[in-house]
DNA sequence: ACCAACGTGACTACATTGTAGACCACCCGA
DNA sequence: TCGGGTGGTCTACAATGTAGTCACGTTGGT
């Protein structure tokens, strides 16, 4: 399984799948929240290429479903975060954390 | 100058030179810091593979100088992180947690 | 002075992750 | 039934992450 360990972007489909109901996301939903709040552009390509591998590393899982409140009558794919994705989103944060330890002052900026 | 924002090890070089003293960090010190907070190994290959990208996007920057406590003699790196750098830094923490608002619950587990 | 061991650092090559774009299928409204 | 939007795959490539090896100057022992 190649690495123990999340790029960033991975981090961040993990953390906006997270975000969404709790039942699971929708692909281009997460998408979008990506974009609206790291503010940075997405491809589609992108974007389910790293779904694809989350998948393969069994960090992310997905059942068919019909969205609610849209006119689609057709299934599509509703992701959720596994029990493993969710342990590998937390090492990785706490080793970011366990480096910034007394940096805040310096980190937080007036930007 | 590729991308605009650090990938996650990039990130972790740049908060470890800062936890070393004001006045800059010698390589080996901030290589073992990364491995002791972040629980990982990091070869030197790959470390300072990395410390030239970031001197190549102007994210840090160096002189040379005698460590104090060590009985070496000759001049080594001493590197520091430019404004450019911290700004990166920051904007990259700033993504995250955008996208991480809400999730604390979930996120701290138990581990 | 000589040699081994070590610290520092460059270089090479490769694996993983990040990214864009073309392409396909389906559904829907005009 | 044409065209466009949405959901999705596939291919190819760029950037980042990593190990290993080579080289050289220092240090320390003898």
């Amino acid at each position: 399984m190649t690495r123990d360990f999340l790029g960033e972007f991975e981090q961040m489909v993990l953390l906006a799948i997270l975000r969404e109901a709790k039942d699971g996301a929708f692909a281009l939903e997460v998408r979008r929240r990506i974009e609206v709040e790291a503010g940075r552009s997405v491809s589609r390509g992108a974007f389910y290429t790293t779904l694809d591998r989350l998948e393969r590393k069994g960090m992310v899982e997905w059942e068919e479903a019909v969205p609610e409140d849209s006119r689609r009558t057709a299934p599509i794919r509703r992701f959720r975060v596994t029990p493993v994705g969710l342990e590998a989103l937390r090492s990785a944060r706490q080793a970011m954390e366990a480096l910034s330890r007394g940096l805040d002052q310096i980190l937080e900026g007036t930007t």
